[in-house]
DNA sequence: CTGTAAATTCCATTATTTGGAACTTAATTT
DNA sequence: AAATTAAGTTCCAAATAATGGAATTTACAG
């Protein structure tokens, strides 16, 4: 793979797929998709082969067919590559993702109050999805992110999120989690989170600290709808070196209050049953 | 539907599909998850199945395992709209895009030196997709259109594009375009298209005088490999105020060294063959 | 309540997918 | 350059999933 070296942490959340869907052959064609796009470089016939558990011939045709609809795409080696018709699905996706909209304004608000970035994520199984981002103008950055699905026991939105799933969701999530050690402080185990969480409800708010990525903070506030069908979370993240915990202990405060005018706007805007 | 009034130019190039292609069931699938992604609205049942030319059983079927792989949500009106599924299979086809990652410090020099949007973009068909972008920090913007699908034939980066198409392939792209006249100055018909391509040829560089977006000029530069399997093309952008005809004229210059810059980068990347 | 439209379920028929094997093509070794 | 091996593609009867018309249930309006 060619890759520049631009890009920290991405292609985090791989195949946790869970739950088998009943989907018919929709779900075999989504499962190779998700195989190609999930790979870290373009894959051979073979390569594929060995990961998909599915005789040759009928990968061969699927394959086939996903080219032939733009999902995938054959590079000049062969080899089998995303395709850009997944581009255009997601450029509506996202442009008409009415939380996102709804956010929009706020996470420029806090954007400009803290000067770092900001980021919008949404809980869905037990990944982040983020949504959006407001980036700092700052020499150091973090690369677009937008899309990534992130885990959630070692984010800042993730915990976020868990601590206003009800009881019984989240005794149902924590067992199926598979911890990835990504830094010395990454949550390793059920007990050490849970015990975070109780915090994280009482105080409203949540901290990354380094827990994802060495070097990288953040402190996360929670949004959720009234019945908890929708649960995602709102955060400021940057540099460790420039944001100490005293900082971002004092950002918890607009950090939560913007997540309240988010959960407002969305009563308003969405009606108050969800 | 909510929709802030962000966005300028979305959601264009609607479902020309053209070919009606042989992938089984996944195509029947993707033309549904097309119909519902291509709507400005989340689509009830019945709003689909007028839409698209389906047994109500079969399409409820399908929209059932759209839903249930992720690729379609239903909202609290039981409406179907883009599920975010979608997202994280774009994210990593953006975030993996060789062209992409080749042509962006190019795109951010170009930025530097003009001080205006910057896009990149590749021909799908008879669309452009655009693949990048780097924005102006100027109180006017372009909302982000990274993905997006637009026409060929009123874009700057889809007339350069044309430019260098092989005259066989433009012979069989010309008869199929369904002309969509945008603003006063669009083009519709395929006779003066055909005629400023042959400009075009000559002068290595596209102008869009305001004819996809009222109000919005920019200057383009075609980018091709030798077999021509792949084109595209880079951009500078702007509000027609800021940007004359004069200044576009001069800025051809670094737009089309900056095109050539990626193509020689590509020859040594990706091979000289493509 | 009642009537109407929308959404969902059912199931015999039909079409597509499946998967093992044979075959072709490309790459590597002797 | 021929032989060997691996990679990729095609084939087709059997298995499986999709189809679509009609019946049923649910949501909504008068």
């Amino acid at each position: 793979m060619i890759s520049g070296g631009d890009s920290m942490a991405q292609a985090d959340d791989k195949g946790a797929t869970g739950t088998p869907r009943d989907t018919g052959t929709l779900g075999k064609l989504m499962a190779v998709l998700d195989l190609v796009t999930h790979a870290d470089a373009p894959l051979r016939f073979t390569d594929i082969l060995a990961l998909a558990s599915q005789p040759r011939g009928t990968l061969h045709r699927q394959l086939g067919h996903l080219v032939e609809e733009g999902l995938l795409e054959i590079d000049a080696e062969g080899r089998y590559a995303p395709g850009l018709r997944l581009l255009d699905f997601a450029s509506r996706s996202w442009a008409r993702n009415e939380f996102r909209l709804i956010a929009a304004p706020h996470l420029a608000a806090l954007h400009r109050e803290t000067g770092e970035t900001v980021h919008l994520g949404v809980l869905r199984g037990s990944s982040i999805i983020y949504l959006d981002k407001v980036e700092g103008h700052q020499p150091v950055r973090m690369y677009s992110q937008i899309g990534n699905a992130s885990p959630c026991y070692c984010t800042g939105v993730g915990k976020a999120a868990l601590s206003v799933l009800p009881a019984d969701k989240l005794r149902e999530l924590l067992p199926s989690l598979r911890f990835n050690r990504f830094t010395p402080s990454t949550h390793v185990s059920g007990e050490t989170l849970l015990t975070e969480i109780g915090d994280i409800v009482s105080a409203g708010h949540a901290y990354d600290r380094e827990e994802h990525e060495a070097g990288i903070r953040c402190v996360a506030a929670p949004i959720w709808s009234d019945d908890r069908s929708f649960i995602g979370g709102v955060s400021v993240t940057g540099p460790a070196y420039r944001l100490s915990m005293e900082l971002l202990h004092e950002w918890a405060v607009p950090v939560q209050v913007t997540a309240r005018k988010i959960m407002d706007e969305m009563r308003i805007r969405l009606g108050p049953r969800r």
